[in-house]
DNA sequence: CGCGCGCTTGATCGATCTCAAAGGTGGTGG
DNA sequence: CCACCACCTTTGAGATCGATCAAGCGCGCG
């Protein structure tokens, strides 16, 4: 056990749940990855889109957004992700980044060496495996989004985006139906659904005054999980029990 | 040279593009996989959301759409595709399939075991990777999708639509800007952009009066592909070069 | 020749945006 | 401990973009 397993604890995690025949020796070889810790304040952009990242990063504790900008200055956020989340799978075999990865609270982040990375990932198939799963599942959540903000109205919008977070805090221990903290504000829910912060404090308003959520600061009740679902159109199959 | 090389030929040629390494034993080992060529007419179902494949398929000849539908029953395509293109790299590592795949014209395709392939990707590195920044490729343009129907207007969003497509098909010399075959209704196009085929219709139409494009039944001519670009905030970036 | 599907256009409606301003809240420094 | 500041939330009124409803048109195909 190296001093480094705390920090990759809830990767390994994941990476069992995503790849069962992962073993002791493909653990052992991510613990001895070169790799490094860094705490960012809420803000902060980890990765910018056109830049040409040498590590991947790893969020440990806090959490995080990825978004695009549009022409007219439109910000779009693609998708969030909470501690444990692989943030940019993606640049272990692309160049360039096509978006930003920014801290929405303050966080842990672990950074890896996206070289020794690449070397190990050809070097162990168990790995191999579970990280292009984890990015196949990555896809599936964006092809849900794009779903979600061409076709569903504002208010089933919103609720499907808070569905999905709920389930996967639920999915890692990080709060339940029952009792959410969300991390983000309305400007951020806003541009996740494509919305203006406006008509999203209006919409939170509508599904409390329905009795389908409790908001008291950022906190968040969900009365009745199984409505408030069925409210959302909400159906975790895309997930691929990601959220397991 | 086996008698599946021509099937294989766009495949390969993609693939080699995106992993420079591959050489001739992994096209050897490509060609050697089980397969099944199969003609489908417009509109025939390739895969359906909730099922488990257990081929992958490769678009040969022909136009494809990959879709979800939404509780209301609303219809969301999340991709277009033309031949070379694999229509379904998730399910080597996803059992359960989480959205429709549908011919949009008569096509051709074949059918590769997925088992086999998982197999050999397992084997060969460069394969791997190639498929692996293939998939990434393809979440990179979801979320450029995401962008597209969550922060732009309806003008810029049905060109920006339409640039990638002719990007893509231009790559792989299946037109040019001033010479293009849109091969789909303007209800898909306006299912790709979560709008409602009247408006499409009545935006082409603006796209037309403003001199930025020409049509002719489902023939495309763009006069100033600069310009076209411009007003729909296009950047070839994300798609990785994948348009080479 | 006729039928069906997709395209086109007009008129009206409504969801969401925009603009504007007031009220909270938590953090920071004096 | 208080005061201030930045940021976030809330609410109202009016404008707008795109949806909806409805009808005719045209072309390709059987």
């Amino acid at each position: 056990m190296s001093s480094a397993a705390p920090l990759f604890a809830s990767l390994i995690r994941k990476l069992r749940l995503l790849a069962p025949t992962l073993n002791e020796e493909d653990e052992d070889a991510l613990l001895a990855l070169p790799h490094r810790l860094e705490h960012v304040r809420a803000r902060s952009y980890l990765v910018r889109e056109g830049t040409i990242p040498d590590e991947c990063c790893l969020l440990i504790e806090g959490y995080a957004a990825r978004s695009k900008l549009a022409f007219d200055g439109g910000r779009q956020i693609v998708s969030f992700h909470i501690a444990g989340d692989i943030l940019d799978i993606q640049h272990l075999f692309l160049e360039r980044a096509d978006h930003d990865i920014q801290a929405i609270t303050d966080a842990a982040i672990l950074w890896i060496s996206k070289a020794e990375l690449r070397k190990l990932v050809l070097r162990r198939p168990a790995i191999s495996v579970a990280l292009w799963r984890d990015s196949l599942i990555d896809a599936s959540i964006f092809r849900e989004w794009v779903l979600n903000v061409g076709r569903r109205d504002a208010r089933t919008r919103i609720a499907h985006m808070l569905c999905e977070f709920i389930a996967r805090c639920e999915a890692v221990g990080l709060g339940t139906p029952q009792r959410m903290n969300l991390p983000f504000s309305q400007e951020e829910i806003a541009d996740a659904t494509g919305l203006t912060p406006v008509h999203v404090n209006r919409m939170l308003r509508e599904l409390s005054e329905e009795g389908l959520i409790t908001r008291s600061g950022r906190a968040l009740e969900v009365q009745n999980w199984d409505r408030f679902q069925r409210v959302a159109g909400f159906n975790q199959a895309y997930l691929h029990a990601a959220a397991a």
